[in-house]
RNA sequence: GCCGCAGUAGCUCAGCUGGUAGAGCAAUUGCUUCGUAAGCAAUGGGUCGGGGGUUCGAGUCCCUUCUGCGGCACCA
């Protein structure tokens, strides 16, 4: 029998049969090292204690204090517990995949009845029993006819077809604990009692399409959370509370800034507050437009399905449109339009009135377009997906050379947009040719190296999707990580070589002869909706003072400070402050108390002390400092807060 | 669109096995003028998402429809 040498992390290298486990590996260390092993690395891969090790290699044998290996393993172990658990209890239900994710895992399950809260907790506590039992958890390779076999007579058609995926010739490993026995690639937990008993919970059940192919069988899905240690879990659920609260349909609600009825599903009824929000982003986003070189338009919302035709919409995106019939005067048929779902092709006939030379290029035409897309009824949420939005949408028309500076420009005025809306971090990626395409593969390679070159020159990091871009030219994305890690896709930039082509977009070049030009469509926010959710959601509703819907509220006292309360706020609006006055019969406490919650980043408490003075009492929210200044140094302070960030 | 769950006063929610709706907050009114996160009291307010059915009788059961929520699919 040959041998192998197997190196250890402090360098030890000690000599093994071929085909020793890392489980006897570990006990020739030492049987507390046995015991408390679950898997180990081998060079670099994630090995299962049982698996042979065929060669010499780098070794190390992880604990449950090894986080990573750990946590892959806790969790993955918890789906085969929690798969055999529903089995035991309910035999008839066909198990499928079950994998881990952030958190946790979920496991895909066909059953007729649909698992109820109560069927949830009867789970867990089965689960419980099988990780109490401290069960081995055992392994060997099956060859493909003895594990269809097995699948067949069980009645496991979902296990047949995984079975059947995988490539002719490749083993399959089976693992099993007590009786129940699941294939898979491991690797796993030594015995199920290395499972934290106290540090799984079952959370939800949800409907989720096998394969993911909505035209297959709508499957059950158990999602569930697993940590070391009941610590963890309990820091993981109040994390998930906390991120609940910062839901910007609740703080929507409590700050009153918009609402949705049933009357316009997906479609935003504004109020005063949130307007005020909206507006002050359009008027932001208007002036930094402006300085970098955009003219402003606006087009029609309603056109006519010629124009559809055309651009390609209407056989592409159809489905997708609203559709509005006219009876017409003496027409006999309906006229028939759609409310834009895009911009693009309207921007595209602004160009094309007047003959445009390549001394107009490039020409960028910004529109805060206002757009209905029809969003299947599931996919709505929100500000986040909604059918009535408003991009701030913008289409540079140039030349195949002129893309590199235009996308470098973008990706300035981008990322200085995103830090003044209080996001720092952000990721690009490039998506290059798709299989299917237009234009030639020079323009493609131009346009490819032109957007890559603008990444590189601002030395940002980025990714590449290759294929991934669309049909018509290759795109970054730019996906910009909030205040509690969640990441968001916003802006884009995407070459587009087919849409001016189509609605025969041209100019005169210095040959003197017609060329199409290349249509950058680009967006830094996406849409209004959406983008103000974010914020919301990344602030918590406690917007920076220059969005701020409200942005000092001045309260009195006592009744007798109300002229004084009157006057602060007339001398704040001269200034350009969104102060209001809270002159109510209730205690100072109670104001403090709305407002802070209203999320006003600052009330201004005004008793007979400041009236004496002409002073303010000023109070920013989050905070229960209180400082006094005069009235005029407060109208100074404010009025500069109140300003946009200048450029 | 699909699976599941939900839809009761402005908001948050209670209402068991069917017998004509309840709380807290908010609102209104009165009292209180009280220094930085909810002062006291009284009063008004819903026919239970819409439609249909079962029943002597339905918020409570059934069907249907809309909307919302959690996912899945979708997001050229």
């Amino acid at each position: 029998m040959s041998q192998i040498s197997l190196t250890f992390p402090d360098g030890n290298i000690r000599i093994y049969a071929a085909g020793v486990t890392a489980a006897e590996v570990a006990m020739s260390i030492a049987p507390s090292l046995a015991k408390a092993a679950i898997s180990a690395q081998l060079d670099g891969a994630h090995w299962d204690l049982q698996w042979p090790i065929p060669q010499s290699a780098k070794i190390s044998i992880n604990t449950l204090k090894d986080e990573a290996p750990a946590l892959e393993l806790i969790r993955h172990d918890c789906a085969h517990i929690m798969a055999r658990a529903v089995q035991e209890i309910w035999p008839d239900v066909k198990v499928t995949i079950g994998p881990v994710r952030d958190y946790g895992w979920f496991y895909d399950f066909d059953r007729a009845e649909p698992f109820t809260p109560e069927d949830l907790g009867a789970i867990e506590a089965k689960m419980k029993q099988i990780i109490n039992a401290r069960e081995p958890v055992r392994t060997e390779v099956w060859d493909r006819a003895r594990a269809i076999a097995y699948y067949e007579e069980r009645g496991e058609p979902f296990k047949l077809e995984l079975i059947a995926r995988i490539p002719e010739g490749e083993d399959l490993r089976m693992y099993w604990h007590g009786g129940w026995q699941d294939f898979c690639r491991g690797p796993h937990l030594a015995h199920t009692g290395q499972v934290p008993a106290d540090g799984f919970k079952l959370t939800h059940v949800a409907g989720a399409y096998w394969l993911g192919d909505a035209s297959r069988p709508m499957l059950q899905r158990i999602y569930g959370l697993a940590f070391k240690n009941r610590e963890d879990l309990k820091a993981h659920q109040l994390m998930l509370e906390e991120a609940a609260k910062r839901d910007h349909r609740k703080i929507g609600r409590e700050m009153e800034l918009f609402h949705l009825q049933e009357e316009a599903p997906g479609m935003v009824f504004w109020h005063p507050n949130g307007w005020t929000i909206y507006r002050q982003l359009e008027d932001y986003m208007r002036g930094r437009q402006k300085a970098a070189g955009y003219r402003e338009i606006r087009t029609p919302q309603v056109v006519d399905r010629v124009l559809w035709e055309k651009s390609g919409h209407w056989e592409a995106y159809r489905e997708n449109m609203f559709i509005v019939e006219v009876d017409e005067d003496g027409a006999k048929e309906k006229r028939i339009n759609a409310l834009k779902p895009m911009n693009c092709p309207c921007h595209v006939q602004v160009f094309n009135q007047g003959l445009k030379s390549y001394r107009d290029l490039p020409l960028r035409l910004a529109e805060f377009g206002s757009c209905h897309r029809y969003e299947s009824s599931g996919s709505m949420h929100g500000l986040m997906r909604v059918r009535g939005f408003t991009q701030d949408d913008a289409h540079i028309f140039c030349t195949v050379d002129q893309i590199q500076q235009e996308c470098a420009d973008f990706i300035e005025l981008l990322s200085s947009v995103y830090k003044d809306l209080g996001f720092t971090k952000f990721d690009i990626k490039l998506s290059t040719r798709p299989d299917v395409r237009v234009g030639s593969d020079e323009v493609w390679d131009k346009a490819e190296d032109a957007l890559q070159k603008a990444i590189e020159r601002l030395a940002l990091p980025y990714t590449i999707n290759p294929g991934d871009g669309a049909f018509y030219g290759p795109k970054l994305d730019f996906k910009l990580t909030d205040a509690i890690g969640r990441e968001w896709q916003c802006g884009t930039f995407q070459c587009d070589f087919n849409t001016p082509v189509r609605l025969e977009a041209e100019y005169v070049g210095e040959d003197g002869a017609k060329h199409s030009p290349v249509m950058l469509h680009r967006a830094i926010l996406g849409s209004f909706e959406r983008f103000i959710g974010i914020l919301l959601e990344n602030y918590a509703g406690k917007l920076p003072f220059w969005l701020a819907p409200r942005q000092v509220v001045v309260a009195s006292i006592v009744s007798d400070a109300d002229d004084f309360v009157t006057e602060i706020v007339t001398e704040l609006r001269r200034a350009g402050v969104r102060a209001e006055a809270d002159t109510r019969n209730e205690k100072i406490n109670y104001k403090v108390r709305e407002h802070s919650v209203g999320k006003v980043p600052v009330i201004l408490a005004i008793g007979m002390k400041e009236v004496e003075e002409r002073s303010v009492a000023v109070r920013r929210l989050g905070e229960t400092r209180v400082e006094t200044i005069s009235l005029a140094s407060a109208i100074a302070t404010f009025g500069l807060e109140a300003l946009p960030p200048q450029h």
